[in-house]
DNA sequence: TTAATCTCGCAACTCCATTTGCAACTTGCC
DNA sequence: GGCAAGTTGCAAATGGAGTTGCGAGATTAA
């Protein structure tokens, strides 16, 4: 007999399976021998494996793996030792037939390689985890083929509600899930209907600050590099530099489109650092941009913060592994995952659905950190055209 | 009638479902007015409600869904028609049930958040949109807990197939798999059993360009930050250096034990710093080592690659994006996905599982950036004690 | 002792799609 | 006309767990 199940050698398999639920060691000899014959049946183990090897009806089973309060302690105990023993695992694939709820939420993100979301993702298994769920991760790769493709992936799996954290979901489709009374969850842009929940970002918090540091630090000539025109979050971003530029007497014209990438922030540096009487600050949209606006200034021999201040936008992770560490406006990607989980459950659990959308909020705050400093005096500006 | 579906008010719901399945637009009046009657059943459409309104057999409608070929072209099309205008979608909870497979596969990483995944999962779920199947998507957070229910979850939802891309993973969890019979495939520490596929990284052939790319720089001292000691594949990767070294006629001995994560590179730098006659080059276990590395010579001033040159491994998107982008070693993500994702596919489609383990190659290279540069000369050493 | 209360087993039915044997039907072809 | 081949319908069964009504047996309370 061996001392340790090890998995080299072909001998030693099945030395018996170790059980997850209570953590008992099997039996080796009755085992293999026992499963056996069962498995000249079909495959392995059923619920009526083990009753019959329980002494107990299948209902007594289901009762007890349900933990239903009325099982005799006794008996129940006699059904765990069995299905630890054996290491029975409740096929959740029958389970969610017969209950109609699969115990699965959706979630839908734009690109899970955008830095973005994997902290979103993670928390969010990390509730699923918590509460029996998993989740069906799906991205949509910004191409309307592979949205339509994820939401039927939902419905067709059955999921008992999804969380929308792209963007430009087309109507269509969200029809679809909520004509089949699937609970949603949108950050910004849920429609005013029953079982969708809506979590509206304030972002104007954020932006007002970092607007006002940068201001604190003398800068007077501050850009702001947009994301994507067509996307409700980014235009509610511009929209709060503009408002907050004003609020202080600034100039917010100095505004160049960029579409949240890396490269457009690339592409955002060359257009400002083409400008004559050049900002001394840039704002981002997101955190990408800024680190594609950094990239390109480090190209150009332009230092950060000493010749150029950047702010970024989101706080991803990576913000505060940048050379040099990025300030940025934080909206916490956790603080998100939660409300949207949260949001999910609540509305799984709800009895009857509500006349309309509910809705959560959340704030916004600037991070900072090393790529903002004191505005470089005039004469040392460097590239300047004057 | 309207013109468009919108969402926002509650007259135009539902105006009818637009077919996924092949774009029709559905009449609004029937449908609205049928669905009432069959809603009052349960819920939705299943497939006897197709059938009936298709006037065919449930039996039909199945094989036409499933496309078996014998089907007239003629009741095809009215069945797709019904199936189409009602929105349908299969229960894939159902089909999963009869069919004995889920078309899931298990995805078990270590975190989420580590950037050396996210590129996997998207390639894994690309691959698994392609091929009709989902991703079950598990992380371990290092913690054996979570471990044991990664496991768990696999068994509980009968996935087809587990990818297990973490490492120290207990034996006795993939036992408890592998006695089910789902196929699994690992990274280099596959067991040598039926239904496993092993892949094969080649840490040597990338780690040898690098050192020998650091002496054509004329680096000679050169420290290599290694990965946590029980990790294999860290292992691995050092003995590939020390290899390496040895071949040029180079001391492999400034070896300083790292974690793999950003802090231990910090420390790591720490550590190189304070040597005398300190190191001109770092060649480090994974990026996000590199980025620690880079992050507190960043705090001390010296320079990349002016001081001390940078080499990583792995090449995460975030290493080219890096302040001076990071020169490293690719071990392509994507690549290492479709391999594990494919042979996943293979297991499935095998007949009869093979005697044993099922081996997969990939190589490493090295990509040039802009964190190496020729060694500094002795006179130029910044810090220097002598 | 009798009645009331529990707990459990039994067996039938549910969830939904698929499969299958058998019967009925339509074709085509000799 | 008649036989063969090809389609389709029908009805029953499958998969694994959950649910339920009923009745048997055991326990407790009155």
């Amino acid at each position: 007999m061996h001392a340790e199940c090890t998995l080299g050698s072909s001998a030693s398999f099945p030395s018996g399976v170790c059980g997850i639920y209570a953590g008992h060691r099997f039996v080796g000899e009755t085992y293999s021998h026992e499963c056996y014959h069962a498995g000249l049946r079909s495959q392995l183990m059923d619920i009526r494996e083990i009753a019959s090897r329980a002494k107990v009806s299948t209902a007594t089973v289901s009762r007890t793996i349900n933990r239903v309060p009325t099982v005799d302690p006794q008996l129940a105990k006699r059904v765990w030792k069995v299905v630890d023993e054996l290491g029975y695992y409740p096929n959740s694939v029958a389970r969610s037939l017969v209950s109609g709820r699969s115990r699965v939420f959706g979630l839908i993100v734009s690109e899970i390689t955008n830095p973005f979301f994997p902290e979103i993702v993670q928390t969010f298994e990390n509730l699923a985890v918590q509460n029996n769920y998993e989740i069906l991760l799906t991205s949509t790769v910004y191409d309307s083929k592979r949205m339509e493709l994820s939401v039927r992936r939902m419905i067709e799996r059955r999921v008992d509600g999804v969380a929308i954290l792209t963007f430009g979901m087309e109507d269509s489709l969200i029809e679809h899930l909520h004509f089949r009374k699937v609970p949603l969850v949108f950050v910004d842009v849920g429609p005013n209907l029953p079982r969708v929940s809506n979590i509206c970002i304030n972002y104007k918090n954020g932006i007002r600050q970092a607007v006002q540091h940068l201001a604190a630090l003398r800068h007077t000539r501050i850009a702001f590099v947009s994301g994507p025109p067509h996307l409700k979050s980014a235009l509610a971003r511009r929209r709060a530099f503009e408002e907050s530029m004003e609020e202080i007497g600034l100039d917010p014209a100095l505004i160049v489109v960029g579409d949240h990438t890396v490269e457009g922030g690339i592409r955002a540096l060359v257009e400002i650092a083409g400008k004559r009487n050049r900002p001394t600050a840039v704002l981002c949209s997101n955190d990408m941009t800024a680190i594609g606006v950094m990239g390109e200034a480090y190209q150009r021999d332009l230092e950060i913060p000493r010749h150029l201040s950047v702010v970024g936008f989101d706080d991803i992770r990576l913000a505060q592994f940048m050379i040099p560490p990025l300030t940025t406006v934080q909206m916490s990607q956790p603080e998100l995952a939660k409300i949207a989980f949260d949001a999910l459950m609540n509305e799984v659990e709800r009895d009857e659905p509500l006349r309309g959308r509910t809705d959560y909020q959340m704030n916004t705050n600037l991070v900072l950190r090393q790529s903002t400093a004191l505005a470089p005096q005039r004469a040392t500006t460097r590239h300047s055209k004057s």
